[in-house]
DNA sequence: CATGAATGAGTATTCATTCAT
DNA sequence: CATGAATGAATACTCATTCAT
């Protein structure tokens, strides 16, 4: 957590230092990202920023947080009417409004992707802590939700299928990003809608052939 | 390449600086790895290191390559009968050999995981070459077939789907990981074939409760 | 050009650190002059010379200045007086000037001079920049007015001689050193005054023995 | 110098080592040399050098003293009709002789030169030993046959004069060869021969204009 | 609360020379 | 006489963190 001297600091002073610090690490790995750098570009003393934060990870604990909230909001609505709609259509807004938070917060979306790719172990138990396993946690009571209502094969693995359904969310969203890699931001969700629609698709109904003749396993 | 130094040395001594190497590469990424930790844990001299390899890009090259032609040993049976079995039988046979491969090649498997993952485009760019696009064009290839065949929905999105296998692919094997971590080695593969079956036939027929009155969209 | 934080330095550990430098430029060539020796020598942190310095070129380059800023202190005096004397006065002061500035500052005369007779072009270029050629020019400028003047034989080369004596303001400082070379900085200028006169009566007049039967060419 | 296995080897293999030393070092200043690339170069085992050298110091004394020799088969014609001819036309010949020596073995004159321009005052004093003061010695010798035969000024400074005549040739060369940069051998040697005059005329008249009014001094 | 100098262990790479076979 | 592996000190440069003012 960083330290009080830093939330006292006036709003544009803090600014800065966060936005340089989200330009860094949405940059560079945790390992790569440079003190001495954030500190350039924020235009404050090197000793000053030991004034804010303990050290580099508790900068970076706090703009991942800042990143995780952000992330939030784009959910959040999808999340307040889940009780009201079926899995499938609650999926499929997830899965929009995660690409849309990485559409309108590249840098922010980056930092956490990087964390998430890293295969720094003590980074990311340091991070994540209790994050991770509730995001999981969350697919896996919308799952047996869907199964109760009826929406659901009973049969599946819930705790496997919730990891895949997970993992399917970066995927989606890297295959957007690289799709539409130009960055520009439109407008047009049409193609977005699409490709989210051709996944959930998929998902629902799987990939074999449909007929009255295919019964195996 | 190594130098010629390198291959004529003593076997142990070959060894000894060949799992130093990857112990480190297993541990650190590209750029964190440390030739001083690895000639020490070799037990060589600086110097007879640059003797044996032009630099760190040499040496990682070099195991990188270790890697890729072990991980090959193990999917080659079922590239090999690719041709006879059935679209899904493949999948699944893939993905086993894949989850066995990291099994008994922890460390291996992490080098490469590790650059997969990694942002240095450059060192990706230098090292995989040709390598990687060709394994989603494979992907592809074989979802075509399955589709001649009669054995795969018509209608997906080709591109799309095999971006999909590809990922869940390492989502199982991480998956897989994680559930067995206390990393024994055990000549049990009940477990894994269990969960590799149920992944597939989630991508087989999705998760969507089948019944006659069941119309989507 | 150095950081600020040099500049900010206090006076003693700033010469301090010049004082080191000028010793190791002058005793080592640019390649072989070590930042350790510097550091050690001047008594800072290793890490603190690169909060002074961009890097060692950048040190050299400031080494330099300070070296030609120093001679042209030595030179001003005569450069000033140019118009009113006569070629041979001129360049006559022009050499006692250079022997002086040599004979009190040793080090920092072998820190040009080393740099001059190097082969690493690519130095002379970054360190000369516009200042090699305005050298030979300027003598060029001098002969053309003293011929003008009628001081000087038109029927010279013009370009030859001036690199001539470009090249013998070398000779004659270095034979003046090795003819002193006990390094004794004396008060007594007749000496260097006496070897000077004999030089330039040689270049005024040849060596060849003056009679009116002497025609030859 | 070289021990004696050097000298028994088979003529093919001495010649490839010397050729490999004599461009390392016409390359590069004595210590950018890099014995690995000689051996390299020469194809030997870098073993095997220091069978056939003693070390570095002890190649490059060869190496310098083959230089030394092949540029007096050059002035030795010269030197033979000493006695027979005035002294400019020794001069001359002993500069053209220079000049030529140079453009016929750049390599070789390449290593003198740089070794002549070093400020590794070790090195030079190693290698010159009793060279150097001889070269100067031999022009004083010449210069006072001169006096004594009414052709040289008797007033001049021996000493200094020899000194003078000693760099110039040096300075002459550099700048033939810096006007006929393209490095092409021609035989055509009539700007050399002019050039070559030019200066010696101005050695033997001076640069001061001739009138009987111009008395100085 | 601001400042910026000080620190020193860390990085990859080079090189002449030695030595055992 | 040939070989080529072994050596280790040397190089310039980086970086997160501390500390005194």
């Amino acid at each position: 957590m960083p330290k009080n001297t830093f939330f006292n600091l006036p709003e544009k002073k803090r600014t800065r230092i966060l936005n340089a610090a989200i330009d860094e690490f949405s940059k560079y790995s945790y390992e790569k990202a440079s003190i001495t750098r954030i500190v350039n570009t924020a235009n404050i003393a090197k000793g000053s920023f030991y004034q804010y934060f303990e050290n580099k990870l508790d900068l970076f604990r706090h703009i991942f947080m800042i990143s995780a909230d952000e992330k939030l909001k784009y959910l959040k609505p999808t999340l307040d009417k889940m009780e009201s709609e079926d899995f499938f259509t609650t999926l499929r807004n997830l899965y929009v409004a995660g690409i849309e938070f990485v559409k309108e917060n590249y840098k922010l979306s980056q930092i956490a992707d990087r964390l998430m790719k890293s295969n720094n172990e003590n980074l990311k138990n340091e991070i994540f802590g209790e994050t991770k396993p509730k995001s999981n946690h969350f697919l896996k009571v919308l799952l047996l939700k869907g199964i109760k209502r009826g929406e659901i094969d009973s049969s599946i693995d819930v705790e496997l299928v919730s990891v895949m359904l997970t993992n399917l969310s970066f995927t989606i969203t890297e295959y957007y990003l690289k799709t539409n890699e130009k960055g520009i931001v439109t407008d047009d969700y049409s193609d977005l809608m699409e490709m989210v629609e051709k996944m959930i698709y998929t998902i629902e109904n799987g990939i074999k052939i449909k007929g009255e003749d295919n019964n195996d396993y």
